[in-house]
DNA sequence: GCCAACGTTGGC
DNA sequence: GCCAACGTTGGC
C-alpha cells in the first residue's frame, strides 16, 4: 500500500466536483508529464492512499483523501482530436498517457495549508517541499498520517 | 497577472 | 547528445 498526492487547480476540478460525481469517484485524467506518467502508470495501485491538493488557489494546501479505486489504463482524452488533452503522437496500439480512478474517501473540514506545511520542520523532506511541480508525487506514510492528524486538530 | 523554476523540443 | 528557445506550472 503507497501513498500518493495528486494535485488539482480548482478552477478546474476541485474537491467539490469529485463529491458531486457519482458514487463520488471519477477518472484522475489528463496528467502531460512523463514523471508523473511514470508513477501514474508504473507505480499507484488500487487501494492506494492519496492526499488532495488543491494549488494555484487562494488556499493552497491538502483539502481531503481520496482511494485508488481503479489502477492505470490509458486516457481516453489523448485519443480524441477536439481535447485539450488530444495528443497525435498517441494511439491506442501505443498509449502515452495513463489515467486512473480515485474514489473521495474524506473532506477536510480544516485543510491543511502549504503554509503549515512549509512551517513544520517534519515536513522538510516532502517531495512538495522540493519538486513543487510534480503534480503527482509520493508521499511518505507518516506524513500523510501526519496531515490526517493536523486536519482533525489544525494549529490554532 | 507576474515571473522563477522547471520541462520539452528540435536544430545542429 | 547538447543546449537555446520555447512552453508550462504554481506560489506569490
Amino acid at each position: 500500500m503507497n501513498y500518493w498526492l495528486f494535485k488539482s487547480e480548482p478552477d478546474c476540478y476541485s474537491i467539490a466536483h469529485l463529491a458531486a460525481e457519482k458514487q463520488q469517484t471519477a477518472r484522475w485524467d489528463g496528467i502531460r508529464n512523463f514523471q508523473a506518467r511514470n508513477l501514474l502508470r508504473d507505480q499507484v495501485a488500487k487501494g492506494d492512499e492519496v492526499l488532495f491538493y488543491h494549488s494555484r488557489c487562494k488556499a493552497i494546501g491538502v483539502v481531503g483523501t481520496m482511494r485508488v479505486a481503479k489502477a492505470a489504463y490509458p486516457d481516453p482524452q489523448q485519443f480524441n482530436p477536439d481535447s485539450d488533452y488530444f495528443d497525435p503522437k498517441a494511439s491506442p496500439d501505443n498509449p502515452r498517457w495513463f489515467c486512473v480512478d480515485v474514489t473521495l474517501t474524506r473532506t477536510f473540514n480544516h485543510p491543511v495549508l502549504l503554509d503549515t506545511i512549509k512551517q513544520l520542520p517534519e515536513f522538510d523532506t516532502m517531495v512538495l517541499r522540493k519538486q513543487s511541480r510534480l503534480s503527482i508525487q509520493p508521499v511518505e506514510k507518516s506524513h500523510f498520517f501526519r496531515i490526517l492528524e493536523l486536519a482533525d486538530r489544525p494549529p490554532k
